[in-house]
DNA sequence: ATGCCTCAGCTCCTGAGA
């Protein structure tokens, strides 16, 4: 079985992309985020042709996410039960008896904004759902665009970029508060090469100078850790031409 | 650098992303 997450910045202008990726990793289920296009927008017939069933949760011009699957979903679940939000971020579903939440984190735009503080109550929320989830489905996996690096290895410019936004020592307490559910961050069970981001900016030559971060994660529970093997970054989709900023991220389970 | 690029929209500038 195979996983995989990718931020797409727009299903619109990426969507021959996706379909291009799909046909060369047809993997088990993708999660998509920021689809930025309504419900009665979503290209459900695209996908439906070459075999992949949809399940999404869209936004107007903003957010918005997709989990796309061979296998029917069961058991679909749009945003964190409980957490009153306007923002289509969150969606979960069970395929072949893994449970799989899709989720495109906040970006909380600067320490001490708003948007920060929105950030760490969707945090809380979410780790107090996971929780839950884990208990009803041990075999879990949360992918997504998490908006946050574990440490300076995820981050080109540690030291210049040092407590700014995705490397707050609060936003890192709560990633390794997820991780303290039990789950873990499936790239690093496995050798990566050095300087392993999966964002660019667009700007300044970023992904041609490999200045980036790894914000996108790949998070599995106990019982899958023992079924993974393999799990990487696809940069080849940042290089082509109109690339979404974020490259998809695939996980292989036995 | 309050800069760089990209996308959506009440579109020819602005807000947001990261």
């Amino acid at each position: 079985m195979k996983l995989a997450t990718w931020n797409i910045n727009s299903l619109n202008v990426r969507l021959p992309q996706v379909l291009d990726w799909l046909a060369a990793h047809p993997v088990d289920v993708l999660a998509l985020q920021e689809l930025k296009l309504t419900d009665d927008k979503f290209p459900v017939q695209a996908f439906t042709d070459i075999g992949y069933q949809a399940q999404w949760f869209g936004q107007k011009t903003y957010n918005g996410v997709a989990l796309l699957s061979k296998a029917p979903a069961v058991d679909v679940i749009k945003n964190i039960p409980g957490f009153q939000d306007e923002q289509s971020r969150v969606l979960c579903g069970t395929f072949d008896g893994v449970r799989v939440i899709g989720a495109y984190f906040p970006n909380g735009q600067e320490p001490g904004s708003d948007k920060f503080a929105y950030k760490m109550r969707w945090l809380d929320a979410l780790r107090e759902w996971v929780r839950a989830e884990l208990v009803a489905h041990p075999q879990l996996v949360l992918m997504g665009d998490y908006n946050i690096t574990f440490d300076d290895a995820d981050v080109w410019d540690p030291v210049g970029l040092r407590e700014t936004i995705h490397c707050t020592t609060e936003e890192r307490t709560h990633l390794q508060a997820l991780i303290g559910l039990g789950l873990t961050d499936s790239v690093r069970l496995f050798p990566q090469p050095e300087k392993n981001y999966s964002w660019w900016d667009y700007r300044d030559f970023a992904f041609r100078r490999n200045r980036g971060m790894r914000i996108d994660h790949i998070l599995i529970s106990e019982a899958l850790k023992t079924r993974a093997t393999a799990c990487a970054v696809d940069k080849l989709p940042r290089k082509n031409e109109r690339p979404s900023d974020h490259a998809p991220v695939v996980l292989t389970l036995s």
